[in-house]
RNA sequence: CGGAGUAUAGCUCAGCCUGGUAGAGCGCUUGCUUCGGGAGCAAGAGGUCGUUGGUUCGAAUCCAGCUACUCCGACCA
């Protein structure tokens, strides 16, 4: 992508509402504008870490025996009032009327809808186990949305859905998402810890939540460093054998957030050295919770022995929009964000310090081109900007990588190569730097 | 939903107390000089002061209603 053709709004100044990093840092850099209180539009840039994290996400779920499908954001209400939970889910749910003055939400999550569609076309116990998911727009009409897409009331979440014939089978398609959720997390570039969670409104008493440690985490959190150290099982895993021993690694280690907290346990289970007191930002949640839609709603299956009985179920939730911010308040400076190379919306930039200078574009034309052909996500600034400015704009939307080509340089044979998180600085040839990006996207 | 604020140019804000023809910086446009860390000079463009009503000869300024947004608390991916 060539700058000059780009829509990259950067700002100067943080606008006044911005109250948290992660939020003045997306506004800055030209990711979202805010449309109303929690409702945002993605700009391009802020659109292609969105697609980044999705693209993460999608790839563990597929490997870990989830399958994508996309539910509609507006539900009728009838799916609920069988559920019992559109009298029960409160004023959070955004209602709507259509036309014909039929009763229609738009979803905040969608156990109902997922378990009309299981049941239309599920008969049998051979059939399992099925997890499905998507990522699609919710909507919660939070009393106080805030901290920019980190508690927005429309925000973008994967959900996926198992069912299975018994309460074992049941756990282990938790087990699955558990660890699919540690290779996502890790790939991402984030350390998200898992923690026994209260099950709340959804219901059921298996729940873990994970957290992103980051200092201005909206949540205080109590954990074994050992836990947060640990590596994700990797994509190696088997995830068709029993996952208890790998989930049990982690879950038998002291984690918990403020409400679910013990003071007396951390300190006798925990050695002082290990006591990591934090504070974090909840990314992921999921959930058993047996028959509690299947049973109401009849989402059963013939077993072996000819009886019909409701499916057991959970769910498994993801919060993409919240990722980015989640991402940025885990990794920025003062002078922008920082972007794990898995999530940077571009892996490199070319900059051209002189774009008026035909050697120097010569040379830049080049390594764009090489670039684009390798496949690597880059970004040229061919704009006339002065270097001042140029350096600013790609540390604050944060290119991890950096190729810098000046008259200087074009002369003496080299170009400089800048790496964002390492902060350093190499010259080198065209050759090499390319050399070097294309390593590092291998990494 | 309880409490507290804010609303003036694209952005950050001043002006309001003490009513009298709308201001700054940044950004934008044009020209010249610059060009390895958000350049300098010069000339410009840009605002029915959130909205409705009231007080007044006169309202950005005083008063009231409404709306939007933000913050603190309770709740949440």
């Amino acid at each position: 992508m060539r700058l000059s053709r780009y829509f990259l709004p950067v700002l100067k100044e943080a606008p006044a509402d911005a109250q948290i990093v992660s939020h003045q840092l997306m506004l800055r850099a030209g990711m979202i504008k805010q449309n109303g209180a929690g409702i945002y539009s993605w700009l391009p840039l802020g659109m292609r870490v969105l697609h980044k994290i999705e693209k993460i996400v999608r790839e563990e779920q597929e490997r870990a025996g989830a399958v994508e499908l996309l539910m509609p954001t507006i539900q009728p209400a009838e799916l609920w009032k069988e559920s019992g939970r559109y009298d029960a889910y409160g004023k959070e749910m955004l209602r709507i009327l259509d036309r014909h003055e039929r009763e229609m939400l738009y979803g905040p999550t969608n156990e109902e809808m997922i378990t009309d569609i299981f049941r239309t076309y599920v008969r049998s116990y051979k059939q399992l186990p099925i997890n499905l998911y998507h990522i699609q727009w919710k909507f919660r009409d939070e009393v106080r949305p805030r901290f920019g897409v980190m508690r927005g009331r429309e925000f973008l979440m994967k959900d996926a859905y198992s069912f299975d014939n018994t309460v074992e089978a049941a756990k282990q398609s938790y087990y699955r998402m558990f660890c699919a959720y540690l290779n996502t997390f890790s790939r991402i570039g984030l350390k998200a810890v898992p923690m026994r969670a209260d099950t709340g409104p959804i219901g059921g008493d298996l729940s873990h939540e994970f957290i992103v440690l980051a200092d201005t985490g909206e949540s205080a959190v109590f954990c074994d460093s050992a836990l947060v150290d640990m590596p994700a099982p990797g994509k190696d895993l088997n995830f068709w054998q029993d996952l208890l021993p790998e989930v049990e690694k982690r879950t038998k280690l002291y984690a918990a957030t403020e409400e679910m907290h013990d003071a007396a346990r951390f300190e006798s289970e925990v050695p002082a050295e290990r006591r990591l007191s934090a504070r974090g930002i909840e990314v992921g949640h999921i959930f058993y919770f047996g028959t509690k839609y299947s049973a109401p709603m009849k989402a059963e299956v013939t077993g072996q022995d000819g009886k019909n009985a409701p499916v057991e179920m959970g769910s498994y939730g993801i919060g993409v929009s919240r990722l980015v911010g989640a991402i940025i308040e885990a990794s920025h400076d003062d002078k922008g964000v920082i972007w794990p190379a898995a999530v940077a919306p571009f892996e490199v930039a070319v900059v051209s310090l002189r774009s008026d200078d035909a050697d120097v574009t010569k040379v830049c034309e080049s390594a764009y081109e090489q670039l684009l052909n390798a496949g690597v996500d880059v970004l040229y600034d061919d704009t006339g900007e002065r270097p001042g400015a140029k350096f600013s704009t790609m540390e604050l939307i944060g290119v991890p990588e950096l190729i810098v080509v000046g008259p200087k340089g074009v002369k003496a044979g080299v170009v400089e190569f800048r790496n964002r998180e390492a902060g350093s600085s190499e010259e080198m040839t065209l050759e090499a730097a390319i050399k070097r990006c294309l390593a590092s996207k291998g990494a």
